[in-house]
RNA sequence: GGCGGCAUAGCCAAGUGGUAAGGCAGAGGUCUGCAAAACCUCUAUCCCCAGUUCGAAUCUGGGUGCCGCCUCCA
């Protein structure tokens, strides 16, 4: 497998540090809101690489934490007249409402900042006492310039950050590219006790202390949204290489950008969609295939016309899979033929071709390029009298590569009650005796509530709107 | 100012040296009582210029345009 790694600019081949093993942390939401669209898109980009890994056979343990304090969580809990801790505990449990929609699926480990305050202050004494971090009022901060290869990750030297780094007011920094470990309390922020005074974390730190109390020392990924590649990934890698004298992660993914009118989606600009409301409009599972359906460090510009086109491209996919479920049932228990031998290779050949783009830097888009293929030729080849153990190996087959990606998650053979069935057998005699309008009145009412009748030379096939 | 990314058909999107995958939309056709689904056919020389090469969307140089990071942000 090539994966591409901010750290070197390139694709390498990913080996994990140990065995079968694959260690994943990627940052997580600051839960202060709901997400919107763009923290979408890497909670699925990261769901999908762990499926992958996990398709390949690896041993994945995947974690991914929940930011709950910081300048946001303590503004926003102050205008909701709630503290950061509910705050905090109720967008957790709206974070996992939407990703549960979205299948994005649980992570091996979600902790919290707040859990591991102990952790932190361990961490940061480890750093003081080996020079790296220095105290001043309470406040504590990590010396940039005394990690050699700080700025390896962005490509920035040290000069051009000194240029455009900035001191915030009440900073005591004894250089304006260090960065605060732990910060004193202020009057009406949460606190906790800590050697040098009642304070809490800094943001960075977070991540190196909880990727390596679950992790280990060196984890084989780490990744997040683009713009954690400078500051915050740069200074876990400082902190964390400081403390341990290990390298902290040996790939760093990020993923692209979700734009919105060729403009990044993000709070601060107030150009965005939370995924709550998109999925008043649209099920979860567009959304997914949008996002899947670029590689995952192109930029996507976001929009309903978009979400409109894989709604119809999913639809396809999805046609296809009721369709294969119908001519199971109905085709014949018999040995494979020459032809659908033949097919059978192609498909093979299909499957190959999703692994071989998966493997490529999990290029999803040519990897559902693969199961397009695969449909058409299911389209093309099988028929009402084809062998059932084809059509099986079809259905099994897509079913297999679409879980890879996270779809299918609403593919379910129809139940139909005995009131639909009556309709429908009502409408096939109807038919018989060349009542059309009496047909097609029936497949109108089906279809308000919600079954779509399609007559096929196999029969009549049904399927949910 | 420093660092980086992107530019492929109406739309989306693969492809990083051998003469353009896939999807959506559109047009025509086949099938069908109709519809739906499906199938077939049609629609690009890859931002511009120059260069390297037998051969470039793919490499090099120069432009143009858009975007991002350097400051909280996925």
């Amino acid at each position: 497998m090539k994966i591409y790694n901010t750290l070197t600019k390139k694709k390498e081949e990913f080996r994990p540090l140990d065995g079968n093993k694959v260690t994943i942390y990627a940052c997580g939401p600051t839960v202060y809101d709901y997400f919107h669209v763009g923290n979408a898109r890497v909670f699925i980009t990261f769901d999908v690489v762990r499926r992958y890994f996990q398709y390949r056979g690896y041993d994945v343990k995947f974690v991914q934490n929940f930011t709950d304090i910081d300048d946001k969580m303590i503004k926003r809990a102050n205008e909701e007249g709630i503290t950061v801790k509910e705050l905090g505990d109720r967008f957790i449990e709206e974070y996992f409402k939407d990703a549960d929609a979205l299948n994005v699926k649980r992570a091996d480990i979600h902790p919290r900042a707040t859990d591991h305050i102990d952790d932190i202050i361990e961490f940061i004494k480890v750093l003081i006492d080996k020079g790296y971090a220095y105290v001043v009022d309470g406040d504590v901060y990590f010396a940039a310039r005394k990690f050699p290869s700080y700025g390896k990750l962005s490509g920035q030297n040290l000069e051009e950050l000194e240029a455009g780094a900035r001191v915030e007011p009440g900073e005591k920094k004894k250089d304006p590219i260090d960065f605060a470990l732990w910060k004193a309390k202020k009057p009406g922020e949460p606190s906790w006790p800590s050697p040098w005074g009642e304070g809490r974390p800094g943001w960075h730190i977070e991540c190196s202390v909880m990727a390596i109390k679950h992790l280990g020392e060196t984890i084989d990924i780490h990744g997040g949204g683009p713009d954690l590649i400078f500051p915050h990934h740069e200074n876990e890698i400082a902190q964390s290489e400081a403390a341990t004298g290990k390298p902290f992660a040996r790939f760093f993914m990020h993923v692209g950008y979700l734009n919105i009118n060729n403009e990044k989606m993000s709070k601060s600009l107030g150009n965005f969609f939370t995924v709550r409301e998109i999925l008043k409009e649209y099920d979860a599972e567009v959304l997914r295939f949008l996002m899947v359906s670029s590689h995952y460090r192109s930029p996507i510009n976001f929009s309903k016309e978009l979400m409109d086109q894989s709604k119809n491209a999913l639809e396809r996919l999805y046609t296809a899979l009721y369709a294969m479920d119908h001519l199971e049932k109905v085709t014949p228990v018999r040995p494979l033929n020459k032809e659908e031998e033949e097919y059978l290779k192609t498909q093979l050949e299909n499957k190959d071709k999703f692994i071989e783009n998966m493997d490529d830097d999990f290029n999803t888009a040519g990897a559902i390029a693969a199961l397009f293929d695969m449909v058409r030729e299911f389209n093309v080849h099988l028929n009402e009298n084809s062998s059932r153990e084809a059509v099986t190996k079809t259905k099994d087959l897509v079913l297999e590569l679409g879980g890879v990606l996270g779809f299918f998650s609403k593919f379910q053979p129809v139940l139909l009650d005995e009131e639909i069935e009556r309709k429908i057998k009502e409408r096939e005699e109807a038919r018989k005796a060349k009542n059309y309008a009496l047909a097609d009145k029936i497949r109108d009412e089906l279809k308000a509530m919600g079954i779509i009748l399609e007559d096929t030379p196999a029969g009549v096939r049904w399927r949910r709107a």
